[in-house]
DNA sequence: TTTATTAACGGAAACGTTTGAAAAACTATG
DNA sequence: CATAGTTTTTCAAACGTTTCCGTTAATAAA
């Protein structure tokens, strides 16, 4: 690999000057930082990010927090796309992307915020499903910026999907439809979970329907087989919801198995509403009925706002963004 | 951060010794080594990942490059299923991952191979759908050792799924269960896709199948929308198969739909078989009858031959490593 | 001409490691 | 007790940068 030296020996000036040429400094004269720039390029020199880092302290690397309990890691759609135009914008703006998790190295185990540490990260998203693991506050309560995805933490920047409003829309469409008996299979409590039943609720009360709570089973997210169950219980009874709401659009196909299990279908005998918008949901006949998140500018705005913090440290200012979703209309709500 | 430094002030020896210590050399005495591990302990230290890069070109970390021409990247079951387990053996290992791909630096434009050099990545590990990319052509003839997935160069191990097999075992079910009149919906052009080809005819021969040309239209993988009007078009005329192998299981989601809105059903009127097992393909009702590529095994042997080639300088012994999957039988296939 | 000002460049230390060679401290041997 | 051998420790250079400060040269002002 050619270095700062190579080219100060081929130009007869010294490394510092060549380095500062390259770096845009001002105290260089225009003719030889060209000349420099010039043989850089023509030798094909790349800087050695770990001496840079060395001396700088900066790394441009992000660290991915990703802790998920299920195992799923990147197969979980919602992650896997919100992580994608989280590099895109990151790479955009010459940070590179590490995986961070807790680890062994030399024998001794490292914690998520010490393995940050050792590689020096410049910045650390947080996404995942349990925000209440030990490491995750090791992290928050570190002195390395971090941003959050989907959970809001005192003094630090956030970055949320509108669940409230997203179960609001959702709700307010299946009134629109006519439909007052209405099921809704929670996801595992969370703050995302807390949200969804919020904006559920608030939308009932506005829209004056009944809140029952043997209607509010509490299932899990991505999950299909719990989904399964709990579906066949709430059309079990001889008083039924013409509406369930699902956990999500994965664990929707648990329910839409069930419906077909018990002879039913959608949306002639029970409507189902989704949540998250993923590929399959608008591939399924009826398509699903449900809530898009805006997983590009949520993986971005992270990603923005983590620069942001990187760059200009002075900024003890933490925002909590919320993304707005797109309802999208399919054929699995009846109208009544 | 606490450095090798402190340690040896604190203990009151050289930091040569501290460096050897912990780095178990044996030219310490064990009396000193002991009590400098449990100092270092004490003063929570670790190692400078930069520093220690720097000088011994060593950085533990592992480049992933990841083309997806279809813009769908994680997003990509396989890849991301394949990814994870790369990802859980390596850090097992004591490596850490980064993605890779071509950006800008500095102003100036960086080739996959140039970032990979900039980023002293001890290994990469190549997976995409367009191996004929001048990108990955950089890198196959580079410096850095590299394991390819799903794609065989000369003089580079391979970490490849048993497509051809596969498609063989695939083939035989659907003879055993009485189909003669079978079609195949391929998937773009590729390494995969020859050998999947390769698997067809090889078992076509062998059960004494006719194959016939306009039977094997080409589509494209994770496409539902071709492989929906292929299977339109497959279907409309007077003589049309009996079963139809797609591309994979995503891109079978357009088949059945087709097949739908064909007023027709799976698998009385028509027997449709996929590619991936993927998990949606497995909640489907009927269950997708398909081949599941063993992504986990995928993902490991490739980080494990990858960080033996590292760890191994000397060999210049290239593998081709064959990974097989299972057969899943689904209740898409109807026995005649 | 002298002095002050500015612009362009170089010297050298520093970042935190690793490592071969040299030195020092022991141990054993005759 | 000297010598050789062995074990343990330290020295010092090196990896490729960045950056503060000093130096030189050129220009402007007095």
């Amino acid at each position: 690999m050619v270095s700062l030296k190579d080219i100060s020996v081929r130009c007869g000036v010294s490394v510092a000057t060549v380095s500062k040429a390259l770096n845009g400094h001002k105290d260089v004269s225009e003719a030889t930082r060209e000349r420099l720039v010039r043989t850089a390029r023509e030798m094909g020199y790349f800087p050695n990010a770990q001496a840079r880092a060395l001396k700088t302290n900066r790394t441009y690397n992000l660290g991915v927090m990703f802790l998920d309990e299920a195992g799923r890691g990147l197969t979980h759609e919602f992650f896997a796309k919100v992580l994608n135009s989280f590099k895109t914008e990151a790479e955009l703006a010459g940070y590179d992307i590490t995986f961070i998790s807790n680890k062994d190295i030399g024998g001794r185990r490292m914690s998520t915020y010490e393995h940050c540490k050792y590689r020096s990260v410049d910045g650390i998203v947080i996404a995942c499903t349990d925000f209440t693991a030990p490491d995750v506050f090791e992290v928050i309560n570190g002195d390395i910026p971090v941003v959050t995805i989907d959970h809001i933490f005192d003094c630090r920047t956030a970055v949320v999907s509108n669940n409230e409003s997203g179960m609001e829309k959702l709700l307010n469409y299946a009134a629109d439809c006519g439909h007052t008996k209405i099921a809704y299979i929670q996801g595992k409590r969370s703050a995302v979970a807390e949200k969804r039943l919020a904006g559920f609720y608030k939308a009932c009360v506005n829209r004056g329907i009944e809140v029952r709570s043997e209607w509010l089973p509490v299932g899990d997210y991505c999950n299909p087989d719990i989904t399964y169950q709990l579906t066949k219980k709430l059309l079990k009874g001889k008083d039924v919801p013409t509406c369930i709401f699902m956990p999500d659009d994965y664990a929707a196909i648990g329910g839409l198995n069930a419906i077909k299990d018990l002879g039913l279908s959608v949306p002639e005998d029970v409507s189902i509403i989704g949540y998250d918008g993923i590929a399959y949901s608008q591939l399924l006949n009826p398509r699903l009925t449900t809530y898009s998140q805006d997983t590009p500018v949520i993986g971005a705005t992270a990603a923005k706002q983590l620069i942001s913090l990187i760059e200009n440290p002075q900024t003890t200012f933490t925002e909590v963004i919320t993304v707005d979703g797109q309802f999208l209309e399919g054929g699995s709500v009846k109208k009544l």
